[in-house]
RNA sequence: GCCGAAGUGGCGGAAUGGCAGACGCGGCGGUCUCAAACACCGCUGAGGGCAACCUCGUGUGGGUUCGAAUCCCACCUUCGGUACCA
């Protein structure tokens, strides 16, 4: 046999199958990961991942999400801080009772199914999470206390009760967004003309909050978020103004009409007024012949989604009503209108149009042929110049015209004097208005926590009683074979007594937005079974605000702004401290099917996790999908290149193991490189691993996994060119495998362990987990050189590369440049105009033209 | 529509004002082997040239700069959100 087959034969094949259940209960039996709440000798770290919803498509999605931020728990513990990492599920919501009325059966039944299962895989994945801090929204030991905080809401004014409009199917009662198919709105399950229904729902008040919210000062969160956030609440500066009805034929007249502007200097310029079609007044004002168009028109506009109505693609329809309106500044007469780019829930409900200032204004008026007066005017325009489009610019010297009194005056100080002099009659109020809604919480299904009121007939809108909570969903459930919420008929849950009078009342049927169940749940894994508040304070006041907190992109405002709100509510009903929930925020991407949609069953194209693991183990699956792409991004999923990643780690085993063995194929096996000294070798040897070291560790605080490891592979394939050589077992040889190992240990966490353990016994160290181990220093003597190279450009274009010494001058450098020959044959003579040093990284000689 | 993000070799991607294509996949060539697989070593953006080397090249069109994948303007395409999916 020859030398080389006698060392491949030598070692045991790498095989994660039996390595990695092993450590896994190795790591569970030393209770590794559970955090001590109270050690407050090490620095805390809150690490939150944004739990998952135990759908039935348990996909390689859920591991994308979770192994990078498992690797950050792992890294930061060998940073010495105390960890806390813990996980829970989303359990409430809609897929679970789809399934329940497609299939028959309890959503509960599904739901813990499907918990049990991804229990299983995310052990199997070898995460770090402190299971003992679980938490499922579902188990009334939660949603009890989301029944209390929504009574502390209501005691403060920050719960309230409202008509507002939903998507209603006849047979399945209300419908989500996406259960509304086609352009024709029809329900997706029985395929019934979708119609909207007023019902009488809970609000919770976040437009209380929107100044607060609009406050990012004490978090650091990424740009994009801010922005969409900051534009969800869409603050706007403005006046509310009173115009006024008209009289006419069928109508008395002197209704007060009040209008939101954000443009109040361009009020002599409205030449008609728009109103929501759901506006209250509408009805009242409609002229007798109008009336049939005017309901027609209300009744369309009540079908259209909202996004369709505020689209500015879309031609601009409306319908006059055959009223006029009066405007307080010059007493003119202006036709009224309804419109459905009008929104009953911004604002006043009602708009003056300005068609000349206001792009939607000039496109309704262009429609229906109605005037269009200029009032703002530039140096280069004319008072009566005709219009082409709408003007809406702000330019330094734009002057009011066409207005009265106020001609001549900048428009800024027009506006202001327009509601100065209006605000003297009470016909104006400088006014800042929100996009921002309140939070529409309640649902019209069972799968939910139970808005604890009752409605009694004497005593009317009721809270239960504290010590009655939690109000429980019923354990039996009855679909029915439809949507509609069985609530409504399962009379043992509807009968109540009145917490007031003791006499009958009906329950609440509505359940909570499951976005209630996430706006706190962090609080909670602090302490999962409390049975007398949903908080413990004390260990609040340590441990939160989150230190860091990762999640999908698609959260960015809804999860993210109502998670912040309740920080802010709860801290005010004095249950915490904080006024901010997560201090840093990561949004990852989201790993599609191969087909580039989102995986799910029902698309068939959902990539099972288990069965990657049984073929490669759970240490390559988690170390490719952090090395697929930056973790901010994700895209389609590809199994192609998982195989590198394997060879990767057969290659540290190897490297571990083996240090003696030489390449089989390599001519130059088992001889350093270049005729390299032993000394020189060694010398690389500390070099790369130490700078490795520095740029894995910034890597890792950035995120930046996917490169982190493609560095780790660098000093892989470095480590290999020396093996076998006379270096290879050395001193700096067995630092770098260390480091190595060190380094890849947050995101392999078993093959890791496994190297770790084997250490040869010379090192004569006792067994520890080298997940206890501390993160190693750079030794930044090793990492200098003495030589380095400079780029030479002319005119931008490289044309050469020198080496210099590593601490030489510009100007040493500029002389050894122009020495090049290359350069001086391209310079052909001529002086360079000007030559650039950037930073002593590279050289631009400048030259004009021949 | 509106708000946010992304677009670079055959593929995933690296480089965020300074050497375009790190690292990996795939492909090609080689070594090892009785052979295959595995493993290992090397080459691999396009075009031209015997070669040294030259030209082109980061969605499209313009601009700023000594220098642009990177900054600015306009556009195209894809993805996320759009308030009852979570």
């Amino acid at each position: 046999m020859t030398e080389t087959a006698d060392s491949r034969s030598r070692i045991e094949r790498y095989d994660p199958t039996t390595i990695e259940p092993r450590w896994q209960d190795r790591w569970s039996s030393l209770r590794l990961y559970e955090t001590d709440l109270h050690d407050t000798s090490r620095p805390k770290y809150y690490l939150l991942t944004m739990y998952p919803y135990p759908s039935g498509d348990l996909h390689i999605g859920h591991w994308y999400i979770k192994t990078p931020t498992d690797a950050l728990a792992r890294y930061r513990r060998m940073h010495g801080d105390n960890v806390f990492y813990p996980i829970g599920f989303d359990a409430f919501g809609l897929p679970a009772e789809n399934a329940a009325i497609k299939n028959g059966g309890h959503p509960f039944t599904w739901t813990m199914a499907n918990i049990e299962n991804m229990r299983r895989q995310l052990r199997s994945m070898g995460a770090t999470f402190a299971w003992e801090s679980e938490v499922v929204t579902a188990d009334p030991s939660y949603y009890r206390w989301n029944q209390w905080m929504f009574l502390r809401f209501l005691e403060q004014g920050l719960a309230y009760r409202a008509k507002s409009p939903v998507d209603w199917c006849p047979n399945d009662g209300t419908l989500a967004r996406e259960q509304v198919e086609g352009t024709d709105r029809r329900c997706w399950r029985c395929g019934a003309l979708v119609e909207k229904r007023d019902l009488d729902q809970w609000y919770l008040r976040t437009t209380a909050y929107a100044e607060e919210l609009l406050d990012f000062s004490q978090i650091d969160w990424p740009e994009p978020v801010r922005i969409m956030q900051t534009n969800w609440i869409g603050r706007s500066e403005g006046a509310e103004l009173d115009f006024t009805t008209a009289a006419s034929d069928h109508h008395p007249g002197g209704d007060i009409l009040r209008v939101f502007t954000t443009r109040p200097d361009t009020l002599f310029g409205a030449t008609f007024m728009v109103l929501a079609p759901e506006h209250p007044l509408v009805p009242a004002l409609a002229a007798p012949d109008r009336r049939a168009e005017v309901d027609a028109y209300i009744e369309q506009a009540r079908r259209r989604t909202e996004i369709d109505r505020l689209s500015t693609d879309r031609d601009k329809t409306g319908v006059a009503i055959g009223a006029d309106a009066i405007n307080p500044v010059n007493g003119e007469r202006i036709p009224i209108f309804i419109a459905d780019y009008v929104l009953s829930g911004y604002g006043t409900g009602a708009i003056m149009a300005v068609p000349a200032h206001d792009e939607r204004d000039f496109a309704f008026a262009r429609a229906f042929g109605l005037q269009i007066r200029r009032v703002v005017a530039t140096p280069d325009t004319t008072a009566d110049a005709p219009m082409e489009s709408a003007y809406v610019a702000h330019a330094e010297d734009e002057r009011l015209v066409n207005s009265g009194p106020f001609d001549g005056m900048p428009a800024d100080e027009g506006g202001r004097a327009i509601v100065a002099k209006l605000a003297e009659t009470g016909a104006a109020e400088p006014k800042v208005t929100y996009r921002l809604r309140d939070w529409l919480i309640s649902r019209q299904r069972y799968w939910g926590t139970p808005i604890p009121v009752v409605y009694c007939d004497t005593d009317g809108i009721v809270p239960v009683r504290d010590e009655d909570l939690p109000v429980r969903l019923p354990e039996t459930v009855d679909y029915k074979g439809s949507g509609s919420n069985p609530l409504d008929h399962d009379e043992a849950f509807l009968k109540a007594a009145c917490p007031r009078c003791g006499g009958p009342a009906r329950r609440e049927t509505d359940t909570m937005d499951t976005f209630i169940d996430s706006s706190w749940y962090w609080f909670r894994y602090l302490s999962p079974d409390k049975a007398d508040g949903p908080v413990e304070r004390t260990l609040a006041d340590s441990w939160t605000p989150v230190d860091q907190y990762t999640g999908g992109a698609e959260h960015a405002v809804m999860h993210l702004l109502y998670s912040r709100f309740f920080t802010k509510a709860m801290r005010d009903c004095g249950l915490i401290g904080d006024d901010e929930p997560f201090r840093r925020l990561f949004n990852q991407g989201q790993i599609l099917g191969a087909d580039g949609e989102r995986m799910s069953k029902s698309r068939g194209n959902v990539q099972d996790p288990d069965e990657l693991v049984q073929r490669y183990g759970a240490d390559t699956v988690r170390l490719f999908l952090m090395f697929m792409g930056p973790w901010d991004q994700g895209g389609p999923w590809s199994p192609t290149g998982i195989g590198g990643v394997h060879r990767f780690l057969n290659r540290v085993w190897t490297l571990s193991l083996d240090p003696h063995g030489r390449e089989a194929g390599d001519p130059d096996a088992g001889r350093l490189p270049d005729g390299e000294s032993a000394e020189d070798a060694t010398k690389a040897l500390r070099a790369a691993a130490h700078r490795t070291l520095r740029d894995v560790t910034d890597d890792y605080e950035a995120f930046h996994f996917n490169t982190m490891i493609a560095k780790l592979m660098e000093l892989t394939n470095t480590l290999f060119r020396y093996r076998g050589t006379p270096v290879a077992g050395g001193a700096a040889w067995s630092e770098a495998i260390h480091m190595l190992l060190l380094m890849l240990a947050p995101a392999a966490p078993h093959i890791t362990e496994e190297l770790w353990s084997r250490r040869p016994a010379a090192d004569g160290w006792p067994w520890t987990s080298i997940h206890a181990e501390s993160w190693p220093a750079v030794d930044e003597a090793a990492t200098t050189q003495s030589v380095r190279e400079v780029p030479v450009q002319v005119n931008g274009k490289l044309r050469d590369r020198i080496e210099v010494s590593a601490d030489a001058d510009p100007a040493t450098v500029e002389a050894a440049a122009l020495a090049s020959p290359k350069i001086t044959a391209l310079l052909a003579g001529r002086t360079p105009d000007r030559v650039i040093h950037a930073g002593g990284k590279l050289v631009n000689i400048v030259v004009r033209d021949a």
